[in-house]
DNA sequence: AGGGCCATGTAATAGGTTACATGATTGC
DNA sequence: GCAATCATGTAACCTATTACATGGCCCT
């Protein structure tokens, strides 16, 4: 349902190919939204149809050639009619909680491992995504209007740009990411919880050590 | 794909029909996995022909006949291959955050209606869940907005009672449902965070002229 | 008489995943 | 020579959503 407007969000910040859509749907986006490259190819060439975006050949030496999307009026024109409509609050779907209450019926502390597992996984992203905001919004609390290092994330592409005492995309940008820092602490939190309820189950795994950076 | 395994779940927790577990994935099991009837009709339908559920036709006075299902040794065993098959922890589709980060281009200030109805949302969702603690869970967990640390909760149970019952389901229905609560909590919070950076931003955004189609 | 709940489904469509397919360049 | 990265796609399949459909009971 809306991942033309998460490409058309995407396109708007930088213009950009197939391929490398694909590819921060695998970073930055990618970490509130996911789509393979079939699928984005499959909806961008839909979108081009329906002339929300433009199209540039854009011939390279040494790679093949890619196909540069930008966002077209009537692409722009979609995303703020979809801003404009209201959308349910999405219950999340969590298998990792559905292994839980499962486990009651089969071996919970079977399910240590792959708790840790999650764990891990979450922990890194957390890892990833604090790394990203020191090095593009300057440390825990951004400082508003302080002078910018080398270069931001600003977009070189959009052309009527007047001079913005507060950049929204900037700090929009950094609300989100916020968001994802704390669903991850979150995560590690409540695992750790789980953890230890699942420990008092069962014959003790000796295989791992409950200790935790 | 874990569609089957959350009805087993819930099917092991207390059978039912498929009526009866569409409310259910209305209420409990629904906070961390939806479904509708038509698609539990269909995957129980599935269930039965490959033997992981039994079914029972229950008569009733006053009211349709129900087809009553309960989880067969073929289902049992199903869940329990899948609980020994990792998962990939799975990023979450948020279309809010795809909106907060599209309202750079559009109107930023015109995002904070549809963001306080989410707050408010979540807001009843921790009510809801919290009121669902307290009912079946006995222990009042005093903090509100407490840290919810790895030490978990105070044990309602006991230190010195040697045949605890330890009630694996209990326990495991528990967990799940404080991550729930920790979850919204966390949604409200950040939610906060973001209507103050959205107050920040003008009533309009210079560079799109809101009239349109 | 009408709305809401119980109870079960079918059909059409949209959305998403997996497997398959191609072909050039760079680096080991 | 082989693998990885860049770059774009097709086809088959599975999952999920939306709309349509039926029918009786209970309450106001």
């Amino acid at each position: 349902m809306a991942l033309e407007h998460a490409i058309l969000v995407s396109l708007l910040e930088k213009p950009g190919s197939g391929y490398e859509l694909a590819r921060r749907f695998e970073r930055s986006i990618g970490y509130f939204w996911t789509a393979t490259h079939q699928q984005i190819y499959r909806v961008l060439k839909r979108m081009e149809n329906d002339g929300w975006v433009d199209v540039r050949d854009v011939p390279q030496h040494g790679r093949p050639d890619k196909r540069e999307y930008s966002v077209a009026d009537l692409g722009r024109a979609a995303l703020s009619s979809w801003l404009r409509d209201p959308i349910e609050p999405e219950s999340v779907r969590h298998d990792l909680a559905v292994k839980i209450r499962g486990a009651a019926f089969d071996d919970p502390a079977g399910l240590i491992r792959e708790v840790e597992r999650h764990r891990q996984v979450h922990q890194d992203r957390l890892a990833h995504y604090r790394a990203g905001e020191v090095r593009d919004f300057t440390g825990p609390e951004a400082d508003p209007d302080g002078p910018e290092g080398p270069e931001g994330p600003a977009d070189p592409a959009d052309p009527h740009r007047p001079e913005a005492p507060l950049d929204a995309e900037r700090e929009l940008q950094h609300v989100v990411l916020r968001g994802g820092i704390a669903y991850e602490r979150m995560m590690i939190a409540w695992l750790d919880d789980v953890l230890a309820t699942l420990a008092r189950f069962g014959p003790a795994d000796p295989r791992t050590s409950p200790s935790h950076p």
